[in-house]
DNA sequence: TTCTAATGTAAGCAGTGTAAACATTAATGT
DNA sequence: ACATTAATGTTTACACTGCTTACATTAGAA
């Protein structure tokens, strides 16, 4: 005996297309086969989000939400070098494990985060978390951190784009630093922490 | 008097495609409208194209013979770190205004290089092309330049990922490190070439 | 208890990728 | 020179999509 109302249809489908999403690739998501799965019309979806981008912009907010998570250092006792190393690995496996959740994030299919300001919101709060961490290792000035944090994060992003074409593209597992920039970049993947150590060593003491 | 047979579909297909994709997005690319386009029935395109994934597979290709003409550099003589700084900004410059068709060549619109040979290889051949110029900066092992490049890709290629969001989310002009990421990303912007200059720096002597 | 706003449904439009069957013509082998 | 074949084009159609409009139900405020 279901009743005509479903209660709580908004969180659900939200749940659902996290979940959708991340498992085939939000291109691959419709909100036809969202409504079946919540057992609700095809057009009830829309009762709750505008469009699919809409939609789209609750699953990029959850992803941000769980990167802060991710990310989280404790900030009571001074944060170390290490811990920051620490961070970057967090990030980058982040991307790499929810790798279509993170192309909704940083990808063009939400276009404009100022249309969807919770999403605004939780994007600036993980950007927040980590610039707020960053900023405890070096006596810079806010300009001079803004600088290096956008530095740090430019390369952990960039990585994570790298890593995962080279994921598909590399031919073989096997090492080859002249076989084209995916086997490269695997090598990198191999040594991720001392990598990190070394660029992000490089980046706090300049 | 148009004859049955077009003589140069697929190129001109090519061509349409690249300059729609980058107009609108490749999301909004459609082979019907691509055929009518170029006044040819809507499964013409099928011929030479066995699905739309493989078109694209084609523009991206293209783009990565054009970012390849970008960031050329003349190697004859012994290349110098102001090249490599012109590389960089050049490379980024090229993500920025063509970041359509960077998106098709550097996202998941495309699944696997190597379903695509003549993808694969315009993509590793730009990657060489950089990779053979930075090699004459700094006396290391093949090893060692290949971290050394990835380590700059990652840099610039995240960059362009973070570059672009920050034009659109960035709800001011006017730059203040502490009103969130985005400011701070175009605060590098408006530094670029010395906050290249800092950063390839770092890994050049390093 | 009545009224209204929120939330659901049904039907349908215009557009999509692509498969299948068929038409035309360019290229090729004898 | 001509028949055959492969390449390239068209027509039709299927299953699917996002989204609109008009209508149904019901929860919560007046």
């Amino acid at each position: 005996m279901k009743s005509y109302h479903h209660g709580n249809l908004k969180q659900e489908l939200i749940d659902c297309a996290c979940k959708l999403c991340e498992r085939d690739g939000y291109t691959k998501l419709s909100i036809r086969t969202l409504a079946k799965e919540s057992g609700v019309s095809q057009t009830a979806p829309y009762r709750h989000f505008e469009t699919k981008e809409a939609l789209y912009a609750s699953v990029a907010q959850d992803g941000f939400n769980k990167l802060s998570k991710a990310i989280h250092v404790n900030v009571d006792k001074k944060v170390t070098k290490k811990q920051i190393i620490d961070m970057a690995i967090k990030y980058i496996e982040f991307g790499l494990k929810n790798a279509n959740t993170y192309d909704l994030m940083f990808g063009t299919a939400v276009g404009n985060f100022a249309e969807y300001p919770e999403l605004l919101e939780s994007a600036n709060s993980s950007y927040e978390n980590f610039r707020s961490s960053f900023s405890q290792l070096a006596n810079d000035s806010n300009e001079v951190i803004a600088f290096k944090c956008i530095t740090l994060w430019s390369m952990v992003h960039g990585l994570v784009g790298i890593l995962r074409k080279a994921q598909v593209v590399a031919d073989e597992p096997m090492i080859n630093p002249e076989a084209g920039p995916m086997s490269s970049a695997i090598l990198i993947a191999g040594n991720l922490e001392d990598h990190l150590d070394k660029v992000i060593s490089g980046i706090v003491e300049n």
